[in-house]
DNA sequence: GATAAAATCACCCAAAAGTATGAGGGCAAA
DNA sequence: TTTGCCCTCATACTTTTGGGTGATTTTATC
């Protein structure tokens, strides 16, 4: 505890003792150069550095931990030319599967259903239902929302 | 400048002060009951005063607000700052319309046909009519493939 | 004012897309 | 082993889209 405020606020507590000691330094100067007679002058300096230390612990100790937050914003922007780093967050919050991303690639390319199939060696009606699932999972009605959508989350370059 | 230092760090003082002016009491206290050969203590609550004055603003002074740094990392999907510029060349080399690039632009944002057409106060008939001018003009067969053509030529952001 | 382009709309037909439902095989996790 | 998901395919039906043609009105331009 005393030793956790003595590392939080090395600083201040080197000033205060390094104050004191050059205290005491001039003291002891005087006490052998001078007269023997000061007592009085080292009880002050005692009572000094005693008080300073006071000081700084009540400062320390009553004073609120002054933390400044600074919030930065930093926006990660998305450049569809240069590197597509594709969303893979986005891409299992939906649930979509390999297969069905391919479809919506080749979509978003402009292909037709019968275009796909041909493509991927399946049947029409096999895209028709990989199309179905994938507009059910994007939570849109045709494949042009898909695209859009797609684009805009970065499922697609 | 001292006074700023005052007001931030109010508590720390009146706590300081309140220190001092009981220590002062407690001496005047003294003064008037017992004896009034009591210079030195008043000297020592001085010294006491003062330093604990100084400790307090060691501390202030000399301690670092702590500082926290929060980064948020925002993302911004497509690219908000890149201002979409329009490709006007390409535009009229396609001989396309206002109309036309309208329609366009709707669908590119997902809407059907029959959506274009409510939200431009036009009949069905007038957006197939339109649809099929831009199809021609693009020298594409679906809206998927003028989608994508128009965003690739820069028709569309 | 004539002319051309653009915008509007209609009708019909065909193709493509989308919906609903069912079903079978494969594969991996529980 | 069972359960759940994926991939596949089919059938039947509805909606949307696209092609073709023709027509009227508006707007801009010479």
């Amino acid at each position: 505890m005393a030793f956790q405020i003595f590392r939080k606020n090395k600083t201040i507590w080197l000033y205060g003792a390094s104050l004191a000691i050059l205290f005491f330094l001039l003291k002891w100067l005087e006490l052998r150069f001078v007269i023997y007679d000061h007592a009085f002058e080292v009880y002050a300096g005692v009572i000094a550095m005693l008080f300073t230390s006071l000081g700084i612990w009540l400062a320390i100790k009553l004073t609120k931990p002054t933390v400044e937050t600074v919030v930065i914003e930093k926006e990660v922007y998305r450049h569809p030319s240069t590197h597509f780093m594709l969303n893979e967050r986005a891409l299992d919050e939906l649930g979509m599967s390999k297969r069905e991303l391919e479809v919506l690639q080749l979509m978003a390319a402009g292909l037709s259903n019968q275009e796909i199939a041909k493509q991927l060696f399946v049947s029409l009606n096999t895209i028709k239902t990989h199309s179905s699932k994938i507009f059910e999972k994007m939570d849109v009605q045709r494949r042009t929302q898909a695209i859009e959508k797609a684009k805009r989350i970065g499922l697609i370059p």
